[in-house]
DNA sequence: CGGCCATTTCA
DNA sequence: GAAATGGCC
């Protein structure tokens, strides 16, 4: 059976290049497929902005594979039975794949890898998708690194990562047993035109991903140290989606980013954001609860005081916050929130109106064109202080200073918040102070035009600080 | 990858 | 009296 095909199984790693599973199964003949998989994902099925993001990367994806000789297969199902049937059916001596950290996905691995034994095949993992595998960092004590700084020094003290590997140029593809789907018919389009604004925007597949990239690195990258957190301006690499699809791999960004400068500056602080998300995938991979149940226990008891309408008026950007209605309507409009309004959109929800942070997670993990198991679970504990390397809960946003801080020319507020435009620049994030005749004068009428703060400004901060000290007495 | 407030420092 | 500093929430 030496001229027995393979299988490429491909899942979040939609490239070409620097993709060992592909290098490894194009050795011979091959069959790329994907399947669409919502069944083993359950409650982490891929989300609207994210399956917006999957229909365009897996066109691109398709095009190219087809255009080196090997047409991409589309099915969907249950990959647990689907991918043990289609290597039976084409006679595959093995499958390849890029390794998937998530836990849902790691137990799907688990059951078709056993499948495919019980016939005599196997199910072949490849690394790629991360800088470092999880198993093989440990700190001191022999335990995975619990806290980011420590962590982010093990990783950049096991120097440079191997180099990428090319793209193949051409493939053997074999002729596959089955029609399979349409992209059109895997059904990952919005039906209505919610997501008409993000081909603006985004342009998923690796094609775009590298243009992004090397633009990236050419024009902000310099400026990041002070770029990456002013909203208004495009100072962040926004390569989040394409990482997340896997159309880009981490070692593909270090190595195009480092040469540029030594572990200061703009590409410094660039490569350590990508270590965030390196600290994400480990913590998920050691603590699968990681999305569902905070890390530091005592925070279970915490008297969150869930509300269906403040959830509401958050998502839809109507909470009388003036930076923070920019953001979610940012993210509604864009399938994306920069870095920064997350973080202040975040603590507001969680922190002020004391909504709890699961919610907020789950509207980001439908709305958001990168949401990513790791990186939003990971996040969102941080910001609710529960988390291991989390922010103290005491830590509280206030959106009015974080708004002048970081918007202070009010740029991304009148983007996204057009009856707003007209207030000056003194009262653009806190509107509810400024005085009548200038909100006549800006033609705003609070309550009518734009929403009063859906809390207090000033007792905010204080409702958070007993809902803590609530938290502790009932330890 | 804060904010608040008391206190100090310097114009 | 504004701006910087430091302890505490």
């Amino acid at each position: 059976m030496t001229d027995a095909p393979t299988l490429l199984w491909l899942r979040q790693d939609l490239r070409l290049a620097d993709n060992p599973a592909l290098h490894a199964a194009g050795a011979g003949r091959v069959l790329p497929v994907f399947v669409l998989d919502d069944a083993a994902a359950g409650r982490w099925a891929t989300g609207a902005a994210a399956r917006w993001w999957l229909h365009h990367s897996l066109a691109r994806l398709g095009a190219a594979l087809a255009e080196r000789g090997a047409p991409l297969l589309l099915l969907r199902g249950d990959a647990r039975r689907v991918i043990p049937a289609l290597a039976a059916r084409t006679g595959a001596a093995a499958v390849h794949a890029g390794r998937h950290h998530a836990p849902w996905a790691r137990a799907r691995d688990a059951a078709v890898a056993g499948a495919l034994q019980a016939e005599g095949r196997r199910l072949e993992l490849h690394e790629g998708a991360l800088l470092v595998e999880p198993e093989r960092l440990r700190n001191g004590q022999g335990r995975p690194y619990a806290i980011y700084a420590p962590f982010a020094r093990a990783v950049m003290a096991l120097g440079e990562p191997a180099p990428p590997l090319p793209a193949p140029r051409r493939l053997n593809g074999i002729k596959p047993p089955e029609a399979g789907l349409k992209l059109d018919e895997l059904g990952l389009l919005p039906r209505r035109a919610w997501a008409a604004a993000f081909p603006d925007f985004w342009t998923p597949g690796e094609a775009g991903a590298q243009a992004r990239l090397r633009g990236f690195l050419e024009d902000a990258a310099g400026d990041y140290d002070r770029g990456r957190d002013i909203p208004g301006e495009d100072g962040t690499s926004r390569l989040s989606p394409h990482l997340h699809w896997g159309e880009l791999s981490p070692r593909q960004v270090w190595h195009a980013a480092a040469p540029h400068s030594g572990p200061q500056g703009g590409r410094g602080t660039f490569l350590r954001e990508i270590l965030w998300r390196e600290f994400s995938h480990h913590l998920l991979w050691h603590r699968p609860e990681l999305p569902e149940q905070p890390l530091r226990r005592t925070y279970a008891s915490f008297p969150y005081q869930p509300d269906r309408a403040l959830l509401r008026a958050w998502q839809r950007g109507r909470t009388g916050y003036p930076i923070v209605d920019a953001g979610m309507r940012q993210l509604w409009r864009h399938g994306w929130m920069h870095n920064r309004v997350r973080m202040i959109a975040a603590s507001l929800l969680v922190k002020q109106l004391l909504q709890p942070w699961w919610d907020g997670a789950a509207w980001f993990w439908d709305t958001l064109v990168d949401a990513d198991l790791a990186n939003n679970s990971a996040n969102w504990q941080w910001v609710a202080g529960c988390g291991t390397d989390a922010t103290p809960y005491f830590r509280i946003f206030n959106p009015v200073l974080q708004g002048r801080k970081f918007d202070s020319g009010g740029a991304y507020v009148r983007a996204f918040v057009p009856e707003l435009a007209r207030l000056p620049d003194r009262w653009l994030h806190e509107p509810w102070s400024a005085p009548a005749p200038v909100l006549r004068e800006a033609g705003v009428v609070l309550g009518r035009d734009y929403p009063a703060p859906a809390v207090a400004p000033e007792s905010g901060r204080a409702r958070a600080l007993a809902a803590l000290r609530g938290m502790k007495a009932a330890e």
